[in-house]
DNA sequence: GCGATTTGACCGGT
DNA sequence: ACCGGTCAAATCGC
């Protein structure tokens, strides 16, 4: 494999890394009991993202967007409003709503056959061109979990780093144990929590979510007891650099440092 | 005063 | 018409 270009050899890695995850998965769920192969899923769909993320950091890559032209100061602008069902990038389940990167909260609606509101977040650098948005639901069978689809990717990075993510480096999975109550050993491990108590910095970042909301007018949920900031971010060691350097012999220094992430960790 | 969040209203797809 | 997604004014907290 004869690689020209130091961003050809790390797409490609990325690529191979991709195919390496979803084997990976694959291999879980067949050799796994099935607790042990949703967080196995979990891990992948983790593994996956982060590789999204390195590509669309290299190749500049904006989503397509296919959003609906509308006019705006004169000027046809595509629509902000997304087609049911579309663009979405990646759904994943997790224990926390915290990822890494900032977002800030644009709306909350009680959804149909849902007791959970959902809520919708976009990329705190929207206002810089970044057009991620995602959407946050807590899980209908397991109220510890969230369920965070993703629509577009963060083309927030430029040159110099993913603004997304400045002072925000990469959360490791947070998966949930199915008998409710939360997390497991190994989301502790990439925290480097010792101490019994689960997550802290996890919870904190639930805690805008409020108590078990009331339902008020047309599609609406009473406030929470909201924080000061719905900034979402947290510090922790992605499995990523783990898999980088297990399985594809890459550091993740290195790739860090090529992207320009210089103020990770 | 400023920035973030909340929430009623609106838009647009199905 | 219904419902999910977004907007934007009001409100809140620092």
């Amino acid at each position: 494999m004869a690689l020209s270009t130091p961003t050809a050899a790390v797409l490609e890695l990325m690529t191979m890394g991709q195919q390496s995850a979803l084997h990976l998965g694959e291999l879980l769920m067949a050799a796994s009991p099935p607790m042990e192969g949703e967080r196995g899923q979990a891990l992948t769909a983790e593994i996956l993202r982060c590789c999204d993320r390195v590509i669309a950091a290299i190749s500049g890559g904006a989503a397509g967007t296919k959003r609906k032209a509308t006019m705006e100061h004169g000027v046809l602008m595509p629509s902000k409003r997304r087609a049911r069902g579309a663009e979405l990038s990646r759904e994943v389940r997790s224990g926390t709503t915290a990822d890494g990167f900032m977002w800030r909260k644009y709306g909350q609606k009680d959804i149909n056959g849902s007791n959970h509101p959902r809520f919708y977040y976009r990329c705190a650098y929207s206002a810089e061109g970044c057009g991620a948005t995602r959407r946050v639901q807590q899980s209908h069978e397991d109220p510890a979990a969230f369920v965070i689809a993703y629509y577009g990717d963060h083309t927030c990075g430029g040159g110099a780093g993913d603004a997304c993510q400045r002072g925000a480096p990469p959360l490791p999975p947070a998966i949930i144990d199915s008998n409710a109550c939360g997390m497991v050993g190994f989301f502790d491990q990439y925290q480097n929590v010792e101490s019994p108590q689960p997550l802290l910095a996890a919870e904190q970042s639930w805690r805008h979510y409020g108590e078990a909301p009331g339902q008020t007018s047309r599609g609406r949920w009473s406030s929470s007891s909201s924080s000061s900031s719905s900034w979402e971010a947290e510090r922790g060691t992605s499995p990523v650099s783990e898999f980088l350097e297990g399985s594809l012999g890459v550091g993740w220094e290195s790739v860090v440092n090529y992207l320009g992430f210089t103020d990770l960790p």
